[in-house]
DNA sequence: GTAAGGATTGGC
DNA sequence: CCAATCCTTACT
């Protein structure tokens, strides 16, 4: 198996990170011990208080306080009551940032993925440099990496959503 | 205590 | 296009 990304590699600035996850490997070990992974092909940055479609622009929440940990815990949450979304708090302590996972191989939507792969609550706060359920390995550099506006946030402002703030691999015809 | 809104999805 | 569905937040 492909070396385990470190705290290092989520340190970094959100927009460093998100930019490298596409081609990365997230690795799920399940509770009965099964383990499957997927290629990561599409995420979203999200970045501090300043971005007005961070979850972080109005302040620190209780729903929120974990972008404000260190780069490589999950920030889990509930969207529409339906569905939770998988997001990856980046950058050092204090600075409120999260990558949104949109898109793994195979699996497009970010709530679908998070259904198929059987992660909730329960995973909010998990750190990926240390968990035995849930963490990313380094994957395949071959795709080119596509950047464009975030989806969903037209509340943010046409400054904020305009930001290319999306990155996804380049669609290959098999 | 009440009310509004949402980083989506699936169905019409 | 539009409703489902319920948690978080911002009020009173």
């Amino acid at each position: 198996m492909k070396k385990r990304l470190d705290r290092e590699f989520f340190e970094r600035d959100v927009l460093e990170v998100a930019a490298r996850l596409p081609g990365k490997f997230l690795v799920r070990k399940y509770p009965d011990g099964r383990i499957e992974q997927f290629m990561i092909t599409e995420v979203e940055a999200y970045r501090g208080e300043e971005d007005m479609a961070c979850h972080a622009s109005k302040g620190r929440t209780p729903r929120n306080q974990i972008m404000y940990e260190r780069g490589g815990l999950l920030y889990i949450y509930l969207i529409y009551g339906i569905h939770w979304m998988l997001n990856i708090v980046t950058g050092k302590a204090g600075q409120p940032q999260a990558v949104l996972i949109r898109g793994l191989e195979g699996l497009n939507g970010p709530g679908r993925l998070t259904r198929r792969l059987d992660i909730d609550r329960a995973f909010l706060g998990e750190d990926l440099c240390r968990s035995e359920s849930i963490w990313l390995t380094e994957g395949v550099n071959s795709f080119k990496i596509i950047t464009a506006p975030r989806i969903g946030i037209d509340y943010a402002g046409e400054y904020w959503k305009n930001m290319p703030w999306r990155f996804f691999v380049e669609k290959t015809s098999g």
